[in-house]
DNA sequence: AATTTTGTTAACCATATGGTTAAACTTAAT
DNA sequence: ATTAAGTTTAACCATATGGTTAACAAAATT
């Protein structure tokens, strides 16, 4: 991996980047501040990451290899659409619970600069819709889900899953409800989520 | 409003600071570049705003305030609940394809600061989710729809209808879809996302 | 034990950045 | 025509910030 042989001072820079970052973005994070975290020295930063920029993708990277995973499991499973769908749901919210900074960091960064998705391509095992297609598909043709587009279904189950996260100081604002209260709607919807498409895709 | 009687400069000062903030957020945003493009001096923005924080104040309020009728439009309509999903949805999705930044920036923005919101609903009429509850709950009651909780179905519907806009870079890497694509999967959402939505809570 | 390599620190540097100032210019009121 | 108020500019300022350096310490290698 690295050239260095106690990684423990690399790890501390790792982990106090990754909470730095993902609180305050790219723009707004401090390596001063990161360094302060870390309890290390600001040079430190540099001797084991460069630059900012590097620690940044550092950082961006192992948020994305932590995701990735979680939507391979809707798009390269063996189990049927509907199994899926209450499966992923389920997990990915209970996994977003566990790291409620995640979505927002990874979905914020990459507007910020889109092309740098290119670069995770190559590093990070990458979600392909291509089967999660085909399966669509072939449930639409043997008549066990309503007609519908794989990208749109898609699309959809991120949304549901996704969003609450991404925008949840707007959405407490709206409906009134308060930070405890929003956990127990988040929880809820572990089941709610997958319900909803379920009863939205059957016939 | 406000003291100067001449409004140009001003206007072009915010109409300048909107795209700066709007594609960089707070943090990456220069000041002398908010003045480069609107092609006045540095210290205009400081004439006529004070400071950073409240050229960007003011900013978030005119782009929040852009958002809120849309919102409310499927909270404090009269018309029946599967009317009010066909056009939310159909005008949201129109809207927003007009204005891409906005939620992404909204969203990122509150996240940042998550008390900014308590700033905002003292200064815009913001939309509330009673008269929509309401309307929920009795509907559910006489039997039209599946039982389901309000504040769910509207963070469904909220979910469905920007998310695709606030982590387009993301889905278009998963989905493979580019630019041109991408843009024709969102106008056909107009309609999607109502069928989905009237499918998953009809009985 | 001597030497080389790796890890760590404090001090430093160049530049970027938000913000200020004082003077000049413009417009409108007296 | 004179004055006052509002508008605009260039130059300036203090500080924050990412990054570097040189000296030193600790391991590892010989």
């Amino acid at each position: 991996m690295t050239k260095h042989k106690d990684n423990k001072t690399e790890e501390q820079i790792l982990k106090a980047a990754q909470k730095i970052f993902q609180s305050k973005g790219m723009d707004g994070a401090r390596m001063q501040e990161i360094a302060d975290k870390a309890n290390i020295n600001k040079a430190m930063l540099h001797y084991y990451y460069r630059s900012k920029r590097l620690l940044f993708e550092a950082v961006f990277k192992k948020a994305f290899s932590l995701l990735a995973p979680q939507l391979n499991a809707i798009l390269n499973d063996d189990s049927s659409l509907e199994d899926k769908i209450k499966n992923f749901t389920h997990n990915y919210i209970s996994f977003i619970i566990k790291h409620p900074y995640l979505p927002n960091f990874i979905i914020q960064e990459l507007n910020r600069n889109p092309k740098f998705i290119e670069k995770i391509k190559k590093n990070v095992a990458f979600p392909n819709i291509d089967k999660f297609k085909f399966q669509v598909k072939n449930e639409v043709k043997t008549g066990k889900i309503v007609p519908i587009n794989a990208e749109q279904l898609f699309i959809n189950i991120l949304s549901l899953n996704i969003f609450p996260f991404v925008a949840s100081p707007l959405i407490k604002a709206f409906t009134n409800v308060d930070d405890k209260a929003y956990k127990m709607l988040l929880e809820a919807r572990k089941k709610e989520v997958s319900d909803f498409i379920i009863n939205a895709i059957k016939k």
